[in-house]
RNA sequence: GGCCCCAUCGUCUAGUGGACUAGGACAUCAGGUUUUCAUCCUGGAAACGGGGGUUCAAUUCCCCCUGGGGUCACCA
């Protein structure tokens, strides 16, 4: 199978729109097609400055590249809209030959007038007269003569039933008296999306069209180009997706909530693994119990009867949360390091500086802590430099005897021998200061960790003290008592 | 508003007439892992929108209602 995206440079590559992306990806390479990466950047007013770029480099980051693309090119160069103009006026051509499309030399004022007075009166959709339709050729060419400006439009045939057979939602019927005279060549000479689209996916020999259930309304219209270009046989099957809605909010995902733009993701600290496993639930599972999924695993899997039929499919970001979660735990010590590195250089996050074996062993010990890479920094900043600790926080756990419990404990950690500075001896040590003192545990265990760490969650307080090593935890506790 | 689509726990969903006392995951709640947080383990609560049919039997098939969404541009 071929399949294909179609990206337009308007903005940030949205992770509805790298869901379809992967879905396509997905049905490509288990049937040993290809992926196609066309950019259709027809909108001139909308059109934004490196958008294409962050885009195939987003795809690329995933691990999703296009087989064919602006960036490697491929058989049915070039893959951008704006660079097949010309093809798109020949076929244009003939459709107008064939009397399947038409002139249109209305101005925008009339059109306005038209839509304005067609909805006062109640119609239903608003629809153009198809006016210049009846236009003699001679009036036409007069008209092209003077330079008028004009559009294309399509002949859309009146009284009929259009069927649109989707592989996921089944046969669905139009009636094309619903049906617009669509825009094919714009004013500024570029073509429509429904134009150029159809056109190019000819061209390029696309089978598969997974998209948006958005565009449901519009495939009739494609249908219809597909019939009077004479390409019935070679009309794509087309799989429509449902939609991405975010959680606690009635419509499409919203900056409110956090990243949208899939590039996004991967700076606020998620692994690419599992963006790609939690976005391949979005309206796909494959039927069993499994829900971790590699990309590879994905790929072998992924089958069109499985793709849900839900109308929108709420993404939860709690549940990307876990995954996030799971897929930093599954990783070795070792390996996390090396993407929290590699993360940090690539969005320009600054780490605190120390020896590899020393990060290692702090991150030995919130590696189970971690959701994102970006929870690094708040969540160790004390394994780096000595915290501003705020005595009322010792005090709400040790209350009138905090003073005492810190200079307890600060004399009690002198006299330990350094070679003796490990996490079972200062528990034992501890306990038995906290028994022998008629404490309570929680007491004294939380002020120690709140003078030396500042926070009341860290990782076990004595694997801190060792990791931190005698020196430190000394300077810390004197200082948390002079302040007490 | 016209047209089109959709409808199972809070969320993603499994389920294609009987194996369903409706399963899993996230989230949530309780307990455990003898200080916090996290991990891990155990357990709990939690859903077939409503009404008609069809059938010996409906979550599953049909119709209506309700609800939700999409779309009606010289944007994609």
């Amino acid at each position: 199978m071929r399949t294909r995206i179609a990206p337009s440079p308007t903005g940030e590559f949205q992770l509805g729109n790298f869901r379809t992306a992967l879905y396509n990806y997905a049905l490509a390479k288990n049937t040993s097609g290809a992926f196609v990466v066309r950019v259709e950047d027809t909108d001139r007013n909308r059109y934004v400055e490196g958008s294409m770029e962050r885009t195939l480099e987003v795809l690329e980051k995933y691990g999703i590249p296009g087989d064919e693309s602006p960036l490697v090119g491929g058989p049915y160069e070039p893959y951008i809209q704006s660079q097949r103009l010309e093809l798109y006026k020949e076929y244009a051509k003939k459709l107008l030959d064939s009397g399947h499309a038409y002139y249109c030399f209305c101005s925008k004022e009339r059109l306005e007038e038209l839509r304005d007075g067609q909805r006062k009166s109640g119609m239903a959709a608003t629809r153009y007269d198809k006016k210049c339709l009846s236009l003699s050729s001679e009036e036409v060419q007069k008209k092209l003569d003077q330079g008028e400006p004009y559009v294309i439009r399509l002949n859309v045939p009146k009284d009929e039933l259009i069927k649109v057979d989707d592989l996921v939602y089944g046969e669905i019927t139009f009636d094309s008296n619903q049906i617009d005279d669509q825009v094919l060549i714009k004013g500024d000479g570029f073509p429509t999306y429904h134009f150029a689209v159809v056109v190019d996916d000819y061209i390029m020999n696309i089978t598969h069209i997974l998209r948006g259930n958005d565009w449901i309304p519009s495939t009739p219209k494609h249908i219809l180009l597909y019939r009077f270009f004479g390409w019935e046989d070679r009309t794509p099957k087309f799989i429509h997706l449902p939609l991405l809605k975010e959680l606690g909010s009635s419509k499409k995902l919203s900056k409110r909530f956090g990243a949208v733009a899939a590039m996004d993701f991967l700076k606020q600290g998620y692994l690419r693994e599992a963006v790609l496993n939690f976005v391949m639930f979005l309206g796909w599972n494959p039927g069993t119990e499994k829900e971790i999924y590699s990309l590879d695993e994905f790929i072998k899997d992924f089958t069109i009867e499985k793709i849900g039929k839900t109308d929108l499919v709420v993404m939860d970001r709690e549940k990307l949360l876990w995954y996030n979660g799971h897929y930093i735990r599954s990783l070795s010590v070792e390996d996390l390091m090396l993407r929290l590195a590699a993360w940090a250089q690539e969005h320009e996050i600054e780490l605190p500086q120390a020896d590899k074996k020393y990060h290692l062993e702090v991150l030995s010990l919130v590696h189970e802590r971690m959701k994102t890479l970006s929870e690094f920094v708040p969540l160790t900043h004390y394994f780096y430099a000595d915290p501003k600790v705020d005595p009322s926080l010792i005090v709400s756990f040790g209350g009138d005897e905090s003073a005492r419990i810190i200079k307890d404990l600060l004399s009690l950690y002198k006299a330990v021998d350094p070679k003796k500075w490990t996490s079972a001896d200062l528990d034992e040590l501890s306990h038995s200061y906290v028994t022998n003192g008629g404490y309570k545990t929680k007491q004294v265990f939380m002020s120690l960790r709140a003078a030396v760490t500042s926070e009341t969650a860290t990782p076990p307080i004595f694997d801190t003290l060792e990791l931190l090593g005698k020196e430190t935890t000394l300077r810390r506790l004197d200082s948390a008592l002079a302040r007490l």
